[in-house]
DNA sequence: TGACATGATCGAAACGTTTAGATTAGCGTT
DNA sequence: AACGCTAATCTAAACGTTTCGATCATGTCA
């Protein structure tokens, strides 16, 4: 900006006037100094300005793993929300562990983002003093957190889930196996209350046998439906919490020579781009991803705007249970599974 | 910093040395500065070390689209390895468009990027002009550009798809529908090339009727299969060249009214976490998706670390057929697809 | 004892912006 | 002709670091 100012033969100030537009410079000044900025290909420096302003236009975004579809869609959605509000995001993979989440939202914070978005953050009192000690807003993501008061956004997990179990009772199953993701994320204590509230409300027994858990991988996956598939008395659904592990599921139950819909039932949380195009096509609780994405996006975009003091928002969107093929009527013949579908 | 050198009552040069470890402070002034930096809760700003240093510890990473399987591992893969380096990652979705990738590009370099790793650049030219204008060192991936000479890392594409076609000429297919992304980035150019060569070692004609053009999402490929299977003598296998196509094409086939692989054998690039486990199990192309992402990772912290001269390095990686069950020997009795999978 | 090397500490400039406040020029009023 | 008003421009101080060169005390050696 030094040479541009000298090039065109005036001050800094009044470039950078110019530049920002923050007060009128005469015509004359005006085509000087943009020739100057062509002729010397100049471009702002936005850390200088970052550093002056105290503003860097760039927010974080953490999420635990971007390869597990709910997340990558998440991503997708806010990543396009911030591009069009003249934004960068910093992405950061917490790879669901506790320390590295820590890392990287101070890592971030370093970099003086001017908001968070994180997804899935473990711990209470860990978060709520990032939050505190940051002076930038932050917004939750698909996890409530007590304690923590700030804008949030998350599914309505417990009656999901209990409207898919509800589902798989319905069609007659008694026995429904359930694989959770390890407990100290809130969405899986929510889905599993969703789960024993489904079961009672049938007037079913609540089965610790029937409940494994897993750390949200597909090799976990696959360990708790083995161990399930492998009871004296098995059930004849498991349904599975999250979606990474559902592939585990469906690769043991081949494994074991089983087959599904035929010899067991399977539905799981979080549909996929893939869910209706192959056999079976699996039943599937549906996140509405890309309100979430842009709910989240928005109510930080809204505090970034100014709108500091607000009191939090909490956003709880419901989830859709999407009736497919993976599920059959038990005790009806298999031929019935097509008019289930339509159901 | 200021302020834990006044109450550590030295200059701010002497807590700048112990920060960085730059100068030896002796052990009385030491403690006293821990002392102050903890009782403050000071944490260095980023921003202004950027400034001065001339360098973020940031890189940008562009993508077509995060939702596309290959490059959300790929953006997986790179955010691990940089995270690791302590850097952190700007993530862009151009969205195929080469506009808004522009605009990103420039979004990461006023930011002081200090290097860039673009996925897809459409031209040669506007690229060329980034990459020189921009001090920092870029890495393209996923696609050669002529006149560009920078570190490069992408897959042997021609061959990739020319062992595809031919398996697909094995099984005794000779009319095979190819549908291609946009000719406007080199791997649809030379997957384009390994197909005709395919057709052409073999002595098949290479059909215009049975080449399609779309534009990489799910519902160009479900029109441009939709048109194949409408020609009068229609094709006995479709191959993809782009996997979010294939879903299309799948959707196609089934509201057509046909089934893979008893009607027709469809194989498609890249593969994704599902595909051997729902039916039909797709033939892909498996791009070395960890490999490609590393080896993008490590030549651009390569030169990171102050490697600044080293000729360009170009790495072309092998594909993978990965050979499964949606594509059916021709002529053969359906019960003969087993025996050709454990071929 | 004086000169000098050594090691610890500090002062101040620099990185490239923004912006408050000062200065100047031009012009209409009285 | 003196005054005030407005609009355009400039000067200079910040933002929070790093780092060069200067300063100063201390100890060593001739």
């Amino acid at each position: 900006m030094l040479h541009v100012a000298e090039a065109a033969r005036v001050s800094v100030a009044t470039v950078s006037a110019l530049i920002n537009g923050t007060a009128t410079v005469s015509p004359e000044l005006s085509q000087r100094i943009e020739q100057a900025i062509r002729d010397i290909g100049y471009k702002r420096n936005a850390i200088a300005r970052s550093l002056k302003m105290g503003t860097t236009r760039t927010i974080g975004l953490t999420v635990p793993h971007i390869t597990n579809p709910f997340f990558t869609d998440v991503v997708s959605v806010i990543q396009q929300a911030f591009d069009r509000a003249g934004y960068a995001v910093m992405l950061c993979c917490t790879d669901e562990d506790l320390n590295t989440q820590d890392d990287q939202i101070r890592l971030l914070l370093d970099r003086m983002v001017d908001g968070l978005i994180v997804a899935r953050v473990g711990d209470g009192a860990i978060l709520k003093r990032i939050v505190d000690d940051a002076k930038v807003p932050v917004v939750l993501l698909d996890r409530v957190c007590e304690g923590v008061d700030t804008d949030t956004v998350v599914l309505d997990n417990q009656r999901a889930v209990f409207d898919a179990i509800s589902y798989l009772i319905d069609l007659g199953h008694r026995r429904i196996g359930y694989i959770s993701g390890s407990f100290d994320i809130s969405p899986m204590h929510d889905r599993m209350t969703g789960y024993r509230e489904a079961l009672q409300a049938a007037g079913l027994p609540v089965e610790n046998e029937l409940v494994r858990f897993g750390n949200f991988h597909e090799v976990d996956g696959y360990n708790a439906t083995m161990q399930l598939l492998s009871l004296h008395d098995r059930p004849s659904a498991i349904f599975s919490a999250n979606n990474p592990m559902v592939i585990g599921t469906m690769k043991a139950i081949r494994d074991i020579g089983l087959s599904c819909p035929e010899d067991i039932s399977v539905a799981c949380f979080d549909d996929f781009p893939w869910s209706d195009v192959f056999q079976p096509q699996l039943t599937t609780v549906a996140q509405p991803v890309k309100a979430i994405g842009e709910q989240a996006a928005n109510l930080l975009l809204d505090r970034l705007a100014g709108n500091r003091d607000a009191p939090p928002r909490k956003l709880a969107l419901k989830g859709r249970l999407m009736i497919r093929n993976s599920c059959r009527p038990l005790g009806a013949p298999l031929g019935a599974i097509a008019q289930s579908v339509s159901a």
